[in-house]
RNA sequence: GUGGGUAUAGCUUAGCUGGUUAAAGCGCCAGUUUGUGGCACUGGAGAGCGUCGGUUCGAAUCCGAUUACCCACCCCA
């Protein structure tokens, strides 16, 4: 059985077997965005194409090749969002959300697009946890959103991150550097083509790049920090001291260069080192013009995304288990048909006004099916009614696992209620 | 965009150098004397071998193209 039309490529359905722990992420996230003072926002798929070239930088490789972008029928050119923080932005200076309380801290959960080749970890459409702060200048807000991201990999017990900081520095710093590699490149050997290529247009882009020609050339390239302006100096050292007296370990990378162009002063990123594949499952850092640039007020800013599809891809492999909820606490058995409406009646009520996982046949099962179908389901408990039942007016719960039965009234409702809720709680509490 | 690998029932696979109605395990459904599961036994449903085209008397098995998936590069989270 084939059916015609299939999921798109790099975008996959996340089924039940997969998405409790999808569940359980998001839960871990809100609820440390909470204890952080995050607030939620939530922003539309598509944005104007516009949007993105502007902050995400038109040279970059993502809006150069990657984002899905069409004509709508007003002709108008949409993109589905690549990222998550030109929208954020957006929609910060839209709402004049900056006039309230500073600083600003906002999270999102939310799917992106890109169009790129599938790969392990790599999708199509992928989901990314993010988070940004606009408002502080200081480098204290740096370490508070590192703090952040590097609770959230604790709770989850993720080992073998590495976190890589570097200082990309100020406009002004940047454009020094710019000029300083500019002249390097020119004369320190081939590069490849790609490289080529971008040493006018960004000329930091070569510093990562993983061609033997380049990195042959780049490796006695100068380095950003020796050409960072006081002020940037001093905000990353403040940060380096930040998180030594936080105990968060980091390695300083030079190198590390980040991918969109709105980035200033810090970038950070958390690498896997038990993987070489797609090895980056967080990664942010300041863009303190981002706002401005974008026509909002001058307000400096900072933030991260987390990958959802490689940390769980992580969590995987490092064998952290989620634990799978209980999806039936009691099924309701009817001996026969003349039962049924019975099985119907009792479900309802444990259903909706106990809160209670209560499941019963609804596909015509013999009472044999029907036990073997409440085993498949992992039910706790297990009820049958009957004529025996129906006469007496006590049902035999039976404790799936241990067969222990317990005796319980059927009516009236509240009685049954009580005695099947305490049985259940009770046994929730061991 | 570049390079490599793979493509058979829901899943995991067997089908050797082409030859009658494509096989197994798991899973699923049901039954095993009439009201209680996980075991065992029995039976059942379920693929025409990714798609298109070619070679051949004949192809799941050979060739080509195409698509999808996996992996790596690029880039990114």
């Amino acid at each position: 059985m084939r059916s015609i039309i299939k999921a798109q490529r790099g975008v996959r359905d996340i089924l039940p077997k997969d998405s409790y722990k999808w569940r359980f992420i998001e839960d871990v996230a809100r609820n440390l965005s909470a204890s952080f003072g995050f607030k939620e926002i939530r922003t539309p798929v598509f944005e104007s194409t516009e949007l993105f070239e502007r902050s995400v930088g038109d040279e970059t490789d993502v809006v150069q090749k990657e984002m899905y972008t069409f004509l709508d029928k007003g002709k108008r050119s949409i993109t589905l969002r690549p990222e998550g923080t030109a929208g954020v932005v957006r929609s910060v200076i839209e709402n004049s959300v900056f006039g309230g309380a500073l600083p600003l801290k906002l999270f999102y959960i939310n799917s992106f697009y890109r169009y790129e080749k599938p790969q392990a970890g790599r999708y199509r459409e992928f989901y990314q946890f993010g988070a940004e702060v606009f408002g502080p200048e200081s480098p204290q807000a740096d370490a508070e959103v590192i703090l952040f991201i590097s609770s959230f990999f604790d709770e989850l017990g993720i080992k073998n991150l590495a976190l890589k900081i570097n200082s990309i520095g100020c406009t002004l710093c940047r454009e020094r550097y710019s000029v300083a590699l500019k002249g390097y490149f020119s004369t320190a050997g081939d590069l490849c083509e790609h490289c080529a290529q971008r040493l006018h247009r960004n000329p930091f882009r070569i510093l990562d790049c993983k061609d033997e020609k380049c990195r042959n050339a780049s490796r006695d390239a100068p380095v950003i920090t020796e050409f960072l302006c006081k002020e940037c100096v001093d905000h990353f050292d403040l940060l380096k001291s930040y998180l030594d007296s936080l105990k968060i370990s980091y390695i300083v990378d030079p190198r590390a260069v980040r991918g969109l162009d709105y980035y200033t002063k810090t970038v950070f990123e958390f690498v896997d080192t038990f993987s070489r594949g797609q090895n980056s499952v967080c990664g942010g850092g300041r863009y303190d013009n981002l706002t401005e640039q974008m026509g909002g007020p001058k307000l400096p800013a900072l933030g991260f995304a987390v990958g959802m599809e490689r940390l769980l891809l992580m969590m995987e492999q490092q064998n952290l288990e989620i634990q799978k909820p209980q999806d039936c606490d009691i099924y309701i058995a009817n001996a026969a048909e003349e039962f049924k409406l019975t099985t119907m009646k009792l479900s309802f009520i444990l259903r909706v006004f106990g809160k209670i996982n209560c499941e019963y046949d609804i596909s015509d099962k013999n009472l044999r099916s029907q036990v073997r179908h409440a085993d498949k389901l992992g039910a706790r408990f297990l009820l049958v009614i009957g004529q025996k039942e129906k006469d007496s007016g006590f049902g035999i719960v039976k404790n799936m696992k241990t067969k222990e039965t317990l005796k319980v009234p059927l009516f009236p409702d509240d009685d049954f209620l009580k005695a099947a809720r305490n049985i259940i709680l009770a046994h929730l509490a061991q």
